[in-house]
This record gives structure tokens, sequence and C-alpha cells, in this order.
RNA sequence: GGAGAAGUGGCCGAGCGGCUGAAGGCGCUCCCCUGCUAAGGGAGUAUGGGGUUAAUAGCUCCAUCGAGGGUUCGAAUCCCUCCUUCUCCGCCA
């Protein structure tokens, strides 16, 4: 959530940065809102200060054994005027409440304009491309041919977009995860952490899939609701919420695997074949909360947590700053780190990290006590996924494919799978 | 799932219709004393919001004692619903 204050002050600045990302604010229906939202809650604290003023005369004058009944007749009034006072104006900070909520962040000012991925910069190459002297296959073929992927099964346990993984492909998704949290907690400072994957209503209002989003989101039929998680970021910045974190804690670091559950409304037609785009997939979470100053290096940090899993991979990828037209509803500025794909031939995102500045902290309460202050103050959110699981699952099996379709394991790997050197 | 108890400031804990935004203690910050590893004295110490303002400075008002409703001139205190925690029973990986 934006401040409310900073749309107060400068209304249209703001509507012109939002623009960029291509959100057109509505400044006369928010400028209304809250001249009303003015006016009703001057009164109300007005009629509300009359009413405590009166109501403390009444227990003096009681206790002094004085008669009340003409204090009481004085207020008689006050309580129906101060409740449809009160009616209205909670009314009106509903409504503008509700058109917050649906604000997304401010774009950062180093993110380039653009109205699609089309006009994402690209900021760096890392790795060479492989070279085949046969046609490389993809990951779906690789996979159904030696039965170390099962799309049919899992089709007819779930439905589409799911997968069974067997034996040794199973066993080296399990063996990433272990890879990328030792990394994370054994070289970056990570704590790793353990998270529910069903979260209420709340937590998704805080980290903003909530209310915008809900159509991307399975819902548990439970009282009350609960939603699967469609990333750890959910749970794991969540545990900030209204918490005040002293500084010497600061800045947190958090790291977790856990399923991840995506409804893909709306992207129907968009990555049938494959694991590239599941409704349940595993990945890495990195989430960090951090001084308002620090944000902008940190982000630089965790992209960079992040590529080194691809780099000790072996993983040829890029990195690319999102364009204002593709950053995430909660974003100010993303990375996203795409990976080369020698089945389908292209860079696909494999990792997103993004600086939330105190967008998410705002809606959470999510705070930190600044020294200099004494204050409580929002704190900043950073996080990325580092990495996805079943798409690095996808990337080791297209680039480490030899032309009879063996899998060669990565070196860093091998300690998790026995030693082996290929699947 | 059944029965009972409880939820108060950073923490512990009193209050159980008005003088309580909240006693007391712990912790923390600052000052004084003392001097050698610990103690004594004093002061301060919740959060959010509104108005005013150049101001995130002052001043002032409002709200908040798990959450939401209600009763009342007035609610931390009374009533209702929900949530959470604890104890016992049942069930269970």
């Amino acid at each position: 959530m934006l401040d409310p204050k900073l749309l107060r002050t400068d209304l249209y600045e703001v509507a012109t940065q939002l623009l960029r990302r291509g959100f057109k604010l509505d400044t006369r229906e928010f400028h209304s809102l809250e001249e009303q939202r003015k006016e009703l809650q001057i009164l109300t604290q007005q009629l509300q200060n009359e009413r405590n003023t009166q109501s403390k005369g009444i227990g003096r004058a009681k206790s002094a054994g004085e008669d009340i009944k003409p204090l009481l007749d004085a207020v008689a009034n006050i309580g129906d005027k101060l409740k449809t006072a009160q009616d209205k104006l909670g009314l009106i900070q509903q409504q503008l409440r509700r058109m917050l909520l649906d604000v997304p962040n401010l774009p950062h000012q180093s993110v380039p304009q653009g109205e699609s991925e089309a006009q994402n910069r690209e900021e760096r190459l890392w790795g060479e491309l492989p070279q085949f002297d046969f046609e490389a296959a993809d990951h779906v073929d690789l996979g159904t041919a030696k039965g170390w992927a099962d799309f049919d099964t899992a089709a007819k346990i779930s439905g589409s977009r799911f997968v069974v993984l067997n034996g040794p492909l199973a066993r080296m998704q399990r063996a990433l995860i272990q890879f990328m949290l030792d990394v994370h907690t054994q070289q970056h400072g990570y704590v790793e952490t353990y998270v529910p994957f069903l979260v209420n209503s709340s937590s998704l209002y805080g980290t903003g899939q909530l209310p915008k989003f809900e159509e991307d989101l399975f819902k548990v039929d439970s009282e009350p609701p609960l939603y699967l998680i469609p990333t750890a970021e959910v749970p794991l910045t969540n545990i900030l919420r209204d918490e005040i974190i002293d500084d010497q804690d600061m800045p947190r670091r958090f790291v977790a695997h856990t399923p991840c559950f995506r409804s893909e409304a709306g992207s129907y037609g968009q990555d049938t074949r494959g694991m590239i785009r599941q409704h349940q997939f595993e990945k890495i979470e990195m989430v960090q909360a951090v001084r308002p100053a620090e944000s902008e290096d940190v982000l630089e940090q965790l992209t960079a947590h992040a590529e080194v899993i691809l780099q000790q991979l072996g993983l040829p990828y890029r990195v690319v700053t999102l364009c204002t037209g593709d950053l995430g509803f909660s974003a100010s500025k993303t990375y996203d780190l795409e990976v080369w794909l020698p089945g389908q031939g292209k860079y696909r995102e494999i990792s997103s990290c993004s600086n939330f500045g105190d967008f998410q902290a705002r809606r959470l309460q999510a705070r930190w006590r600044n020294p200099e202050s004494g204050k409580p103050e929002l704190l900043h959110t950073v996080n990325g996924s580092g990495l996805a699981v079943g798409r690095t699952l996808v990337a080791v099996m297209e680039n480490y494919q030899d032309k009879d379709g063996n899998i060669h394991i990565p070196e860093v790997l091998q300690p998790y799978m026995g030693g082996a050197e290929q699947l």
C-alpha cells in the first residue's frame, strides 16, 4: 500500500508515476473521497470530544452528590449525531481503503519505461551456451523416454499441469533443494525456516496477493477460509506482520523450501507442455527485512545470492531488469534471472528478485525501531527465488543431456546423489 | 470433537462501570553518587490516526487493554459472537 499521506500531499505526482506502469489512478475519485473523509473525521472527533467532556462532568457531579439530571439532558442527542457521523465516516474510510489496496507500488526511478517484457533491460549474461552435435531434446522428451517424468499418470490423479517424478529424477529434485538450502544458509547467512503452506486471508493482504489476485490462488473451503501458498514469500514475510524489530536484530534473513500452488488462471494455452507452468511446484525463497536505507543494496546482494546457485550448477543465464509495464503489483524494482533452455532455444525465468520498499511493510505493519529517532518505522522487504526448483530441474536436464538421452549430474549435486555422475 | 480457565503496555502483573492510557515490578535510556565488576538515588520510557504547520518540530484532539458487535451520559471493567493460548478427556501422523 502506498502512503496515504503521500497521496494527499502529492496526488498528481503519484498519479504520473503510476502511469509509467500503466496504472490509471482515479485522482478525482480519490480527491472527492478524501474531502469527505476529512470533513466527517473532524466532525466525528469533535462530537467525541464533546461527549467525553460532558461524561466526565457527570461523573464528577455524581460523586459530589449533585443533581445530574440537567447534565444528562444536555448530552441526550450527542449519541445519535455521533452514531450517524461515525457510520458515514466508516463507509468513506472503507471506500478509501479499498481504493488504496488496489493501487500498485511506485516503480523505482531506475526501472526502464516499457509496456511488456519486450522492453525489459538485459543487464548481464553469464556462462557459455552448451553446444550439442545432435538435436537437443526438451525436458519432456528426456523425462518421459526414461520413465522419470510421467504427465499422464499425474493427469489421472489430479488433472493437467501436474507431474509425477520417478526414481533418479525425483531424487535430483530433492538434491537440488538440499543444495540450494545449504548454500543460502551456510554461505549467505539466511535462517532456514519451515512455514505453514495454508495461510489466512490477512497474510495474503499483507503481501499484496489479495484483494486483487484471488483468482490466482487455490482456496480451501474451511471456516475461516484458508489459501494454499502461491509462494513462501507469503508465510515468510508475514512472520514480520505487526512486529517491531530491534535495530540489533536487523536485518532478518529467511530462507525456506516449500511447495507453491497457483491456479494459473488466465494462462491457458501458455506453457501447456511439460513442467514449466504447473499448479504445484517446489521453490526455495529468500526473504529479507532490512533498514530502509539498505534495501537497494540488498536487492543487488540477494540477486547475486540467486545467481550463485546457477553459477555453481553451471547453468547459463541472463539478468534482466523488468520494465515498468512488466513489474509485479507490489514491487518497486525487479530483476529476473532467466536460465538458458536448449530444448526451447531461449532464456526462461527461473528467479524473480524484488525490492518492495515499504509497500508490503505498510500493509503488514512490519516495523523496526530506528535507533536515531527511537521510534518504530516501516521497514523494507526484499525477496527472491533462490531458485524455482522445478524449472532448475528442467534446466539441468536440458543443459546436461547427451545424445543417448542420459542426464549428467552437475558436480556440486553429486554429493547429494550418492556420488553418481549421471541419472 | 467434549469440559474448564485465560487473553491488559517490550516483558511480568494490578484493576473488574466515571478521578485509569492504565498501579506496581522487570527491562531499557539519561543524570547523580560510589568506586571495582556489583550496588544506591533521581528522571524518562505504548501505538495508530486527525487538525494546525514548511516540518517526520511544537501545540491540540481522537482511537486503541485479543477481534468485532451491543448496553450506558460514560466500558479494560457488564452482555453477545468469533479468534488464540493453557489444562483435562477423546481421537490421531
